[in-house]
RNA sequence: GCGCCCGUAGCUCAAUUGGAUAGAGCAUCUGACUACGAAUCAGAAGGCUGGAGGUUCGAGUCCUUCCGGGCGCGCCA
């Protein structure tokens, strides 16, 4: 448990006491109590809001039921100090002791410091990236990767059984597309056309796809199959066969791109599978079952009529039942099933394989699509399932400020392979995580490499390096120290006296709240923030042994000391390196 | 026209989920290197959190409304 989590339940003692002494009223409600660090250091180790928030339940000023806390607070174990401030707050101060101990703390759980059980061990699918099998992977999917499989690992740091998912749109119109401009491109490759041919069929406007990567796809083709499907003019002949092969051929290019970027789904869905395993049909047979699907009209958008509008029924689901706008067709008007069709049968499939706890990472522009997939989703649980659907905005690339709007390698759109090979997956993870995913997020080549504070990155991974320097000085100067975790928690901890010194033990006894918080609103960001002011603490408390060298981590005539502060300094590169590892990042052990 | 997201220092962004005097970096100004790597650090200055109402002990955060920007808006996926 936390120092925090710890103090809380202290302080609920507390109040429990008071209570039973009659000087409290009985079934007090303290769920809303909280101990947290407070804003301004200056205010102590711990505030709670105790008095404020039970001031009314309790028939009592917040100032006076503040003044009988701090007296009981004054005898808790750790406190040293209890007090009133501004409207009601009670700020504690803390031995020292207590965050050397949760040094050692750090130390005993290495890796794994900073897990928590908040998940209570409940199933969640989280399901990210899902791009379309129809070209290479772009900037915008890269974001979606990584905010996807760091929001994962967070979930599974935090205590959930999380399960990593991608659902791929192979059922649909767009494949057929692809399917067509592949075989543009396969008659292209059989020498029956020109490239001029090619460029004539690919303007058609039925045809939106066919930039040069299927000019390997089409070769490949042509190496298994020969000239089999340039003969029949029937789509229907060549149709099936290209898109599957299409299909397979861009989800392997697919997955090498994930991998490259340390990105592995647990489970791939196949629309298309679905589709053919009659679960569409099972899903809207429930709903309508239900009493929740209807042949009806739509009105036409209004203020934005297309010009060809006209009302035509049917088949629509009660998405206004759920908290939806409008409802939604689910079958077009020639019969077929609807994409939207297909996305309930997808959730009810997750609902089915016992998830009732569902995250979708998409692009922004998906933003309208958010409440009808809710709707269905509380259609298909009684309204028990959840769906939290994190949008991701654009990513500008930059090159110093300069757009960067073609791949080298593609010539079309910036993709995740240009990223990554410009500067690295680990450069490409972390930046991804640097804001909040709605928020839109530039994304410099020039600046992302920068040896610079204002590259987090680097100043994160300068921190660590730095740490695992000051080991390599230590080994020399101390040969026979026990330098492991093991042996620094024995070390004599209460050397550490500086105040910036127990403000980077302050700091790290802030990281389990920060992962809990994180996790809880899915904001995997959180923790690049956080490991910025880690790192930026620990450089500052380096500089400070500059001018007081007796400050330094080191001191030759002084094992005791350089074994409590070396304890320190692993700690900080322990945390780093596991909010590092929930960023798929490797911390690096020097800077080069 | 409707819906969703966003609006915080000159610029790029934080802010413990409703907490106290709204914090960092860049840029500007002032300082610190015969270094456990100064690729860094210390300090100064910078704000009516887009505007106006409301909810309450307390609002950048929640509600209403307006302004400004982005995305989307029957049978595309």
């Amino acid at each position: 448990m936390n120092i925090f989590a710890t103090l809380k339940t202290r302080i609920e003692a507390v109040i429990g006491a008071l209570i039973a002494e009659g000087l409290l009223p009985h079934g007090l409600d303290t769920s809303k109590v909280s101990a947290e660090p407070p804003r301004e250091a200056s205010h102590g180790d711990v505030a709670t809001n105790a008095a404020m928030v039970l001031a009314k339940p309790a028939g009592k000023p917040p100032k006076e039921l503040a003044a009988l806390l701090v007296e009981r607070l004054k005898k808790v174990p750790d406190v040293t100090e209890a007090s009133v401030a501004g409207p009601g707050f009670i700020n504690l101060k803390l031995a020292d002791e207590i965050w050397r101990s949760g040094l050692r703390d750090v130390l005993a759980a290495g890796s794994s410091y900073g897990d928590s059980t908040a998940g209570k061990g409940e199933k969640i699918n989280v399901e990210y990236v899902s791009a379309n099998p129809t070209g290479p992977m772009h900037v915008g999917h890269a974001r979606g990767a990584v905010v996807g499989d760091a929001l994962a690992r967070l979930l599974a740091k935090a205590g959930f059984a999380v399960t990593k998912e991608y659902y791929i749109n192979d059922a649909g119109g767009q494949v057929d597309h692809v399917a067509r401009a592949l075989r543009a491109r396969y008659l292209q490759a059989l020498g029956k056309i020109t490239e001029d041919n090619v460029q004539g069929l690919l303007a058609r406007k039925e045809i939106m796809y066919g930039g040069d990567y299927l000019v390997p796809v089409a070769t490949a083709l042509v190496a298994r199959d020969g000239d089999k499907w340039a003969a029949s003019t029937d789509e229907k002949v060549w149709i099936p066969p290209l898109r599957d092969f299409t299909v397979a051929y861009m989800m392997k290019m697919v997955k090498e791109d994930l991998a490259a970027l340390g990105v592995q789904h647990d489970i791939f869905s196949s629309e298309k599978a679905l589709v053919d395993a009659g679960k569409v049909d099972n899903a809207l047979k429930f709903l309508a079952d239900s009493g929740l699907t209807y042949t009806g009209l739509l009105e036409p958008p209004k203020g934005k009529a297309p010009d060809d509008w006209e009302p035509r029924p049917q088949l629509l689901f009660k998405a206004t039942d759920f908290g939806d706008e409008v409802d939604r067709p689910v079958k077009k008007s020639d019969g077929s099933w609807t994409y939207f069709a297909g996305d309930i049968a997808y959730h009810k499939d997750k609902v089915d394989r016992g998830f009732n706890n569902l995250v979708n990472v998409w692009g922004a522009d998906h933003g309208g699509y958010v409440k009808r997939v809710q709707a269905a989703l509380k259609a298909l649980t009684d309204n028990k399932g959840a769906l939290d659907v994190q949008l991701c905005q654009m990513v500008r690339v930059l090159n110093n400020g300069e757009p960067v709007k073609m791949s080298k390698r593609a010539g079309t759109f910036v993709t995740l392979r240009d990223l990554i090979d410009e500067v690295g997956k680990d450069v490409v993870r972390f930046i991804m995580l640097t804001r909040k995913n709605d928020a839109p997020l530039d994304f410099d080549y020039a600046k992302v490499m920068e040896k610079s504070r204002e590259n987090p990155v680097f100043y994160v991974q300068y921190a660590h390096a730095r740490g695992r320097s000051v080991f390599r000085h230590a080994k020399e100067m101390f040969p026979t120290a026990d330098l492991s975790d093991a042996g620094l928690a024995k070390a004599d901890l209460a050397r550490l006296t500086d105040p910036d010194e127990i403000g980077v033990l302050r700091a790290l006894a802030n990281w389990p709240r920060t992962i809990e918080g994180a996790a809880l609103v899915h904001e995997p960001h959180r923790l690049a923030t956080y490991m910025y002011d880690l790192a930026a603490q620990f450089h500052g408390l380096w500089n400070k042994g500059n001018d007081a060298t007796e400050l330094r981590f080191l001191q030759a005539g002084d094992q005791s000391v350089s074994c409590a502060r070396l304890a320190l300094v692993r700690g900080v590169g322990l945390v780093i390196a596991s909010g590092l590892a929930v960023f798929g990042v490797e911390p690096v052990e020097e800077m080069r």
